[in-house]
RNA sequence: GGGCGAGUACUCAAGUGGUCAACGAGGACAGACUGUAAAUCUGUUGGCUUCGCCUUCGAAGGUUCGAAUCCUUCCUCGCCCA
């Protein structure tokens, strides 16, 4: 597949800026490494986290080297950009922790066999060694502090009365230009992507290039992702979708796609998905055709599931959710029934073998987290929100042994699409 | 180091001795309507053993029958001066 990465880019909508016009005349030889740096400050990756990496698989996928950095050392500096206030230092062992959690998802979307296989790398290997004086010396001589002051991401700190910027994070563009200087001269790494927000910072790193290495460096930046609705993407109700199964059930990554609005949904299959031209313009068609049935935001949450959790996982939370909101609960044979209930946020309780079981409703909300207090829990009661396996439930209701599906599930629904489930153990 | 000002619930922002769990807005959640949308309307939004009780208004003390509101010290932040 060696569609140009740039045609690729604009077609999907990603494409917000090239450093050069010698770029498209770069790219057509095969084979150009080029980097997109990740910053070790979480030890999972959000939604958020997702676009640069597509754009590191889409890179691979026109027939390019990807390569992933880490950014070990200036990971502990923090980069201004997009941040409004200072951040917070978190040390070495936190780094080296954060880069081993997010490992695996780099795996899963690049791929790092073949003859453009991908590869990470980590800025604490070179970074670290520098000295000081060395530093400011054979570096800092080519910064400019007027131009430095004058980065977006530099002023409106300087301007915001409420917030100024350390020494620390004002650094942190000498270090990323480093980082680009360091990749050119020792993998031959000619190209850096980046977001629009890391714009000036790519600018600075082509720009020790050309002076110190007097070599030709490149840069492409996406477009920021944005939702209809102005929130941050990879943000819910119950908090932030991560890209990790064990923060995130696939059950729940699937279903953030799926209730993507529709404005949304075409854009997100353009941009996080593989799915071609042809295709996404097929589901566009259906969307508008039937937009109830919703064909953009199940192939949305069907493709990136599969991406992200693998094919398997994907089938199953689309089953799951199908079996949730399209049909009975109560329909649900017992496996499927417990497969379903292994995908949902719940508790057990302990069944004892004949005993008398009588658990309330109310309390059942607290310990599956579909509320937050007993009081929250009373207002869902009398407000109608809670069905339990497809029953409504009131404030005095308690569940007995034989309100048990299959004497083991109770699902436990609150509002339209929350769910839970409480599991009687044997 | 000196002068001035500010710190209130998820966020913004009222409140300057009792009627304050604290106006209002946004957000969020729930109900109706729907397509597990959007828009709209309604309700809720500190906790609990809920006609009542408990814990909150940067922190700790104090004055008072009674404080988010007054006093003292401390912490944090901003502006101005050095």
């Amino acid at each position: 597949m060696t569609f140009g990465f740039i045609a690729d880019l604009t077609w999907r909508g990603l494409l917000h800026q090239t450093t050069s016009e010698l770029l498209a005349g770069h790219l057509v030889t095969p084979g150009r490494l080029a980097y997109c740096g990740f910053d070790p400050t979480s030890d999972s990756l959000t939604v958020g986290n997702l676009l640069p990496i597509t754009m590191l698989a889409r890179w691979q996928q026109a027939g390019h080297r990807p390569l992933v950095l880490m950014g070990g050392a200036t990971g502990l500096i923090g980069d201004p950009s997009g941040k409004s206030s200072e951040r917070q230092l978190i040390d070495s062992e936190q780094v080296h922790h954060n880069i081993a959690r997010q490992r695996p998802i780099f795996a899963r979307v690049l791929d790092f066999s073949g003859h453009n296989a991908a590869s990470i790398v980590d800025n604490a290997d070179w970074l670290l060694r520098l000295g000081f004086i060395e530093v400011l010396r054979d570096v800092g001589k080519h910064f400019s502090v007027n131009q430095m002051v004058a980065r977006d991401s530099v002023a409106s700190r300087l301007t915001q009365r409420e917030q100024g910027i350390s020494y620390t994070e004002f650094s942190y563009m000498i270090l990323q230009a480093y980082d680009f200087l360091h990749l050119y001269r020792t993998a031959g790494c000619t190209v850096q992507l980046g977001g629009a927000d890391q714009w000036g910072n790519i600018c600075s790193g082509i720009d020790l290039v050309r002076r110190i290495a007097g070599g030709d460096a490149f840069g492409v930046t996406n477009q920021l992702v944005t939702k209809s609705d102005g929130t941050k993407i990879g943000k819910s109700e119950s908090g932030a979708i991560y890209l990790n199964a064990d923060r995130t059930s696939p059950y729940r990554f699937h279903q953030y796609w799926l209730n993507s609005a529709d404005e949304d949904a075409l854009k997100f299959l353009r941009w996080f998905t593989f799915l071609s031209q042809s295709r996404v313009e097929s589901i566009a068609a259906e969307q508008a055709n039937d937009p109830a049935a919703r064909p953009a935001q199940k192939a949305l949450a069907d493709e990136m599931t599969t991406m992200v959790h693998g094919e398997s996982e994907s089938r199953r939370a689309a089953e799951c959710a199908s079996a949730l909101f399209r049909g009975d609960v109560r329909s649900l044979d017992e496996r499927s029934a417990r497969d379903v209930a292994q995908e949902l946020p719940g508790c057990s309780l302990p069944g004892a073998s004949g005993g008398v079981v009588a658990k309330s409703v109310l309390e059942l909300l607290l310990e599956t987290g579909l509320a937050a207090s007993k009081r929250e829990a009373r207002e869902f009661l009398e407000s109608g929100a809670v069905q339990v396996n497809g029953a409504r439930a009131a404030v005095e209701t308690t569940l007995s042994r034989d309100s048990f599906l299959h004497g083991r599930f109770a699902f436990i629904r609150r509002g339209k699409r929350n769910w839970a489930v409480a599991q009687l153990t044997a």
